[in-house]
DNA sequence: CGGCATCATTGGATCGTTCAAGTTGCCGGA
DNA sequence: TCCGGCAACTTGAACGATCCAATGATGCCG
């Protein structure tokens, strides 16, 4: 097979390269009948852009980075899993592709940024696991570098357009569906405060309790199944437990028999064990970060940022 | 900050481009007193190779693709992440970038590597989950693009590289550790048969049985935790059952309480319910993968083709 | 000291695309 | 008739690297 060139599909089509590229790129300026002719002619040649061509002139390559965690505590894991195949179908839609990184440390995913920028040229970022007193948002924003995070900035200035799952929202459904099967000692098995998924997730549950008037009991552990169920040992009126995370619920479970108990993340766990769980909408979160991010790469984004906050759905098992 | 070209380099170093291009690619033609003075041009300019120009020169990208799969069952889901994650870490160390893509069926995946390879001009590319009759191989062979395959390729002729976990190690492994601890009776809960890991799986377990010359009992079922539970009621002799997944091993332990039971991946789960399990050297395999993938692209290749078992491990918990 | 091979270095051409500045042809108004 | 204005298309240059052929410098031998 012949290397086609925007100049084959030019001979063939008895038009100039410029013509060609026009059909392309900013078809309306061409006159129908010609880009008609020019289209034909790209259909049975065959004929693709070739990338690295495009991007020496315009700066622009198609690609965006999302960095790939080592799966830490394992069992939430698959929650990114999920995410990049999300990411990377919308961004697939969008013409995008997606590259993977990885690096440890906010300041080696910097570096990181740097050499990706200048070796590639990339044309956007897709952050996750944003937290308090974050550096990576500010460096990219102050060289003007397209991102989208996905989880709001923590405690940072809201300068930038994010997508975060309503975290809040989620506790506060799972704690109303226990409400409404007949509980009223309703506790929550949390995480340490200062984090702000934890946070927001514990004040989803308190603030249903306090709106149905039901006094509030809820302890506290490091995400894992085994300091779960020793920490759930100590809520001894709850019949039914609302927790932080599907590790914590799982410890629960143990600690807890008979009891109802309501996860968070909707893993592959919850699904095996058949705990009810909170899940995430994962792939609409990755559609909506790369129509964000279309927005600002096309340069039609709004002046203010957009912030989304998807409402997360429960997945009722045999738990609760 | 100024754009620093391989001419701004030059200009700084007193030398042509090309001299400064032969310190990057070719550095022994290079005296070493002019070498170590671009070198630190190089350095104090903070000059990178812009790869979209190499790329047009030279026709290559260093970039590789892999495919990411929607989370299938999901209980094995995290198994890929794992695989991606020390696949990028190895990429990156060798001078190459990982992109992901996805496509639905194997003319789908054959569609996006011609749009791949003619769009961004890819280098090569890694399999995963290789099939009996797997058209991918032989498309990708007969175009001369280089790939690696994880997962040997079941049925097909062995005409390319690839790197597997030896599934049937694994539960030879598992089965040694079970009549060291003194079980006799020990069962088998696999997949239905015509699958290569499957077989491959059950394989491990009856050798090594049969090796210690004891009867054999096993059932099939199909991957998930009701059907492999009520599969397992049926394993009424087994004191002990080696299962061909994490998620079978979850159906026996709920329909057997009390046996002692070994799953297969080492999965969140395993980890959650204190499951023994066997753990494939994920990190490993993506590492080999890339190392045979670097030969073909350096082309330093050996004529025949490499293939590699790596044994898994086994991680012993609660429940064996 | 000339001749010649060897090595280090140079300058121009090139990859495929898009940008910027033309050229052509047609229409309408003065 | 002439000219401005516009739409449709063409042409030459440029992006930043590497390849190739040619040049300058160096050392060795007779």
């Amino acid at each position: 097979m012949e290397k086609v060139t925007i100049a084959t599909v030019a001979v063939r089509a008895g038009v100039s390269r410029q013509t060609v590229s026009n059909v392309i790129n900013t078809p309306e300026v061409v006159r129908p009948e010609t880009r008609e002719r020019v289209r034909e002619a790209i259909a049975s040649l065959g004929y693709r852009v070739n990338q690295a061509a495009r991007q020496m002139r315009t700066g622009r390559s198609k690609l965006l980075a999302v960095r790939i965690e080592p799966a830490r505590d394992g069992i939430n894991g698959s929650v990114l899993d999920r995410f990049l195949h999300g990411l990377t179908d919308a961004a697939t839609v969008a013409g995008y592709r997606v590259m993977l990184y990885t690096a440890s440390g906010d300041d080696g995913e910097i570096a990181t940024y740097e050499e990706l920028l200048t070796e590639y040229d990339l044309d956007g970022f897709v952050l996750t696991s944003t937290h308090h007193g974050d550096p990576r948002t500010s460096w990219l924003a102050e060289r003007d570098v397209p991102f989208v995070t996905f989880g709001r900035p923590w405690g940072a200035p809201d300068t930038h357009s994010w997508v975060d799952v309503d975290n809040a929202a989620g506790t506060a459904a799972a704690t109303r569906h226990l409400l409404a099967t007949g509980h009223t000692r309703i506790g929550f098995l949390g995480w340490p405060a200062g984090s702000g998924v934890g946070d927001a997730r514990r004040e989803g549950w308190a603030s249903t309790m306090a709106e149905a008037g039901l006094p509030t009991e809820d302890v506290v552990a490091v995400d894992g199944v085994d300091s779960g169920a020793s920490a759930a040992e100590r809520l001894t009126n709850a019949t039914a437990v609302v927790c932080a995370s599907d590790s914590l619920a799982l410890g629960a479970m143990r600690a807890l028999p008979g009891r109802a108990i309501v996860g968070f993340d909707d893993t592959a766990v919850a699904r095996a064990v058949g705990l009810t769980s909170v899940s995430q909408p994962l792939a609409e979160a990755a559609g909506r970060c790369m129509d964000l991010l279309a927005e600002l790469l096309d340069g039609r984004a709004p002046t203010t940022p957009t912030h989304l906050l998807l409402p997360p759905s429960l997945v009722v098992r045999r738990t609760a």
